[in-house]
DNA sequence: AATGAATGAGGTTTCATTCAT
DNA sequence: GATGAATGAAACCTCATTCAT
């Protein structure tokens, strides 16, 4: 008999098959697709019927709505926090920061569920997300206290200011997602408001 | 205007009885508590019994759930715009229009319905929104117009702008909890990049 | 205002309206006739369906089909319950409880929930529950007792053992319902056996 | 006999493989388990997991969940014919038809599945006990026969009542749970119900 | 032959809205 | 006008069964 028998689901060994692989990757996609689109209360069935799967398969990866949901925001974070970190040994500090910011209000504005993550609010955070939120923090407290150093940023701002800042900026450009130049405009003062003084 | 928010769309003849008017008053800040406490999905059945009517009765005033929601929304923003109409004459137009922008962020903090009506929970908030928003519009560009004459705020940023700016700082307040202190100095960062540029 | 505002769910102050209280009396009558019928699969549409009422409704006095099942239980039981003590003061103390034991079966043999309430399985009971079948117990204890002092009933056996009979005669008679001649006679087999010993 | 429970209708030319032969056991086995502790509301699933197989390995061997059920009561059944028809010839036929039927319902009393198979619990128990009765009820008639020819067993009794009385005393203790003194007692009551009355 | 992912009908339950009282 | 019971569409989720691997 090949089968191992494990009893317990908590320790997932084999990795899944190729084809269900396929599938979830493909429902995440979808479910962001759909949510930053038409937010949280589309049901799920939706979601099954524009991955072109059926309902049981979506709860077969994902046993909740709201782990799905979880999952989003997860996968998300994590690119992230990869990024903010391929940036912390940068030679220009301050120039490196402004660009990741503008660059995350970007990303936020077209993903609504991203702005959630950068907040831990929303539904009860999982443990998985807790960690990379806090990656996440860690990660911008990094950048940002680089661009203080480097003389670029004011120092009366923290790491919770500036995760606040990231966050508003990217709910009101989902918004008014379709004018980037006023979108543009917005970032433009954030990261003029952060500038030390020129006194 | 038209819009007075009255649920019969027919032209009301005889103004409404008056414990009609304390019961839609009191349905009014009952919806609006419990909205910002609990969000958006909280059944019509609960606001009504904390109101201590019947759920006809909420129905009788407001023909929808979103009718009420919107009720609600006009109240808030036809107090804010009253407010910033009152400021139009001020003799510092640079100073009233930061305090404006403060004050507005501070009020929206606590809100948890802004979040859900942003984030698309349960209700289509386009709507909902629309006519609320364009009232606020034209109050924020003539403060914004003023201060911008007054030499204070830059050229580059139009009421567009500055209401993205204010509702995203709004959001992330809210969702970033009590701590004040962090708020404010959020709200700094935004006005100061809103200054017109010392160079 | 005529309301009394009462938060508390838990106080039911006022009865239930005409209509209501008919509508749960119908209810019942026909969820017990449907269960009798069909076994406890039968969906709560069905149960809907047959009392002409909607889905909704029967979640309105039934919060869950469980709750259902266990209002159909206790009203059985309180019949039974109310029978049992009016013969408690008999004359004739063993005829007495023969009759109620070969009624008990014949109520049983067409109501498969009421033998369920006997034994208190099948569901977690509740208190309500708990309360009336204690109550049953009792008297079918009393019941016993006296057939025993009456010197017609075998000392040996105790309340256990006769509720335990009369719940496995119930369900086999269930069974065979549509002879009754089996089932009077499986009664009689059953009668016999708790007769004292002619020794 | 045609019936033997061999999951696939058409003729089974070459006999099962001998993991396919060792997978079959098992599974029996671990659905009659199952199925006696947590009722058959038990999904495939879980009976193929505890099994260590997939779930379509269950249902290569079984077509339907209930044929699963089918063949675990004609299991049963088939090992209690067997025992009854071992004791045709006995040389004591009351006593070996007296602890024949105390034998039996021992055996029930520990069986879930039959309460819920009798409370029509998610399957058409109906069909599935059909075959099944058929067999046993013969070999209880012989048993019967012979004590009533001894002049042991009353002859008012046929055997359906006989089956009656078994059956709903396996169900009467199944549930009245674990006291086997109150099992002893109840099947002495309806042996001595059953004897051919010293009148 | 075995596996386990996919299916999708169907179950329980909620709640915005209507309507009899 | 107010009440709260009734409605029923639709949500989430389960699981018997099928089928690609």
């Amino acid at each position: 008999m090949t089968t191992t028998g494990s009893p317990d689901p908590a320790e997932r060994t084999r990795p899944l098959r190729v084809d269900a692989r396929r599938n979830r990757a493909r429902l995440l996609e979808v479910a962001r697709d759909t949510f930053a689109t038409e937010g949280l209360a589309v049901p799920i069935d939706e979601i099954a019927r524009r991955a072109g799967v059926g309902a049981g398969t979506v709860y077969r990866h994902f046993p909740t709505k709201e782990s799905l949901f979880e999952a989003i925001l997860l996968s998300d974070v994590e690119k992230l926090v990869a990024e903010a970190r391929s940036l912390v040994d940068s030679d220009d500090p301050g120039g490196t920061f402004f660009a990741f910011c503008t660059r995350m209000v970007e990303d936020g504005a077209t993903n609504r569920a991203l702005t959630d993550a950068l907040t831990g609010v929303n539904i009860d955070v999982e443990a998985a997300i807790a960690t990379a939120t806090g990656d996440l923090h860690r990660a911008l407290a990094v950048l940002l206290v680089r661009a203080q150093e480097a003389g670029v940023v004011r120092d009366d701002v923290g790491a919770a200011e500036l995760r606040g800042l990231l966050v508003g900026t990217c709910l009101a450009a989902e918004r008014s997602a379709k004018d980037t130049a006023v979108v543009g405009r917005m970032v433009a003062v954030v990261c003029d408001g952060l500038r030390r003084s020129r006194s």
